[in-house]
DNA sequence: GACTTAAGTAGCACGTTGGTACTAATTGCG
DNA sequence: CGCAATTAGTACCAACGTGCTACTTAAGTC
């Protein structure tokens, strides 16, 4: 099992290659793509590379997979090589640090939401439980989401209201002084 | 005018290299060092290589430039290539994403410094002033850094004490949710 | 000694966070 | 129908963090 790759035209920008190679793999093009970053270390790859640049990218949950191909969870992924497997941690970590600056939460969700479905999407990217009501207040503040004239009734309970991503220019965002993810 | 640069061997570790470069250009080992990235498209490097990979190192303040060479304000440097320039633009981008989870600016001074110099610091990596007695209670809450026993008197005012990066062993570090530089 | 400069602290108002608790709307079942 | 179960969404409140003004401390300068 290797993860999906090409091999680099030297005329073609790596970012664009990326690009391809995704939408050619999974059909369509993705909602949200970067690179992670580039490791070599000998010829580890099966192409022989001596030099990889990886990728992530994000695709609206309940993507369906191409035919003869299916999802695999990051926790029930094996059998890869130590370099690929490698270039999966990263790529994970990447999404993790980079969720702050990038609309990656959204990019995970159809264009239509529940508030419900976002917050499990970051509780997931997290990887720990968020409070309701200041998940709310603070979506509310960062004006991000609009609201649309939908409900989704989910089986049993309440039915939710349905969100769209549509953030607000805003100005003067200050950054702020973050101490606790050091040491 | 280039930015330090080598040919990578196929069977060093681009880490390695990257590290090596460092320490053979400035004499002494980078206090921190990361990859930036990689970029390629055609050939636009003095090497002819197709592809970059370009990291970032930091230095203590202060570090002595070796012999015919001399440090440039980033805001100074001119008569790069595009590619070069964009390298050193990601380059100062990936530090500010990453001065939240690594201790770039610590060691960006000496062992021994003061609170001022270490707002300082800050101050520079976000673009923006900090309060005083924020960023102090801040720190103190995050036991990143102890106090010393010297003092140093700069001139006029009153001295400032020395403190030392040592960071306590915390656990339980709880990521916040952060939707304010979204959009 | 009085003035200036910079380090460091104190008090306070305000906003944010996270907890419990509540209301609202729908399904499932006897 | 009537009631429990379930999920969405809100209200209140205590605790905490942030940033302001104002103050004290300790040095140099005239």
């Amino acid at each position: 099992m290797t993860l999906p790759w090409a091999v680099l035209d030297p005329t073609t920008a790596t970012d664009a290659a990326a690009a391809r190679l995704a939408r050619e793999t999974v059909g369509r093009v993705p909602a949200w793509i970067a690179q992670v970053g580039a490791s070599g270390e000998g010829r580890r790859h099966p192409s022989g590379a001596p030099l990889s640049v990886s990728f992530v990218a994000v695709l609206p949950a309940g993507t369906p997979a191409p035919d003869d191909m299916h999802w695999i969870a990051v926790s029930d992924l094996t059998g890869l090589g130590p370099r690929q497997q490698a270039m999966v941690t990263a790529g994970v970590a990447a999404l993790r640090d980079r969720m702050d600056i990038a609309p990656i939460a959204f990019r995970m969700l159809p264009a239509e939401f529940t508030l419900s479905e976002l917050q499990q999407v970051y509780e997931l990217l997290l990887g720990r439980r968020l409070h309701k009501a200041s998940f709310r207040r603070a979506l509310q503040g960062a004006y991000l989401v609009e609201p649309t004239d939908s409900w989704r009734s989910e089986g049993r309970g309440r039915p939710a209201q349905l969100f769209r991503y549509a953030p607000r220019k805003r100005r003067g965002v200050r950054r702020s002084v973050r101490f606790e993810l050091l040491g």
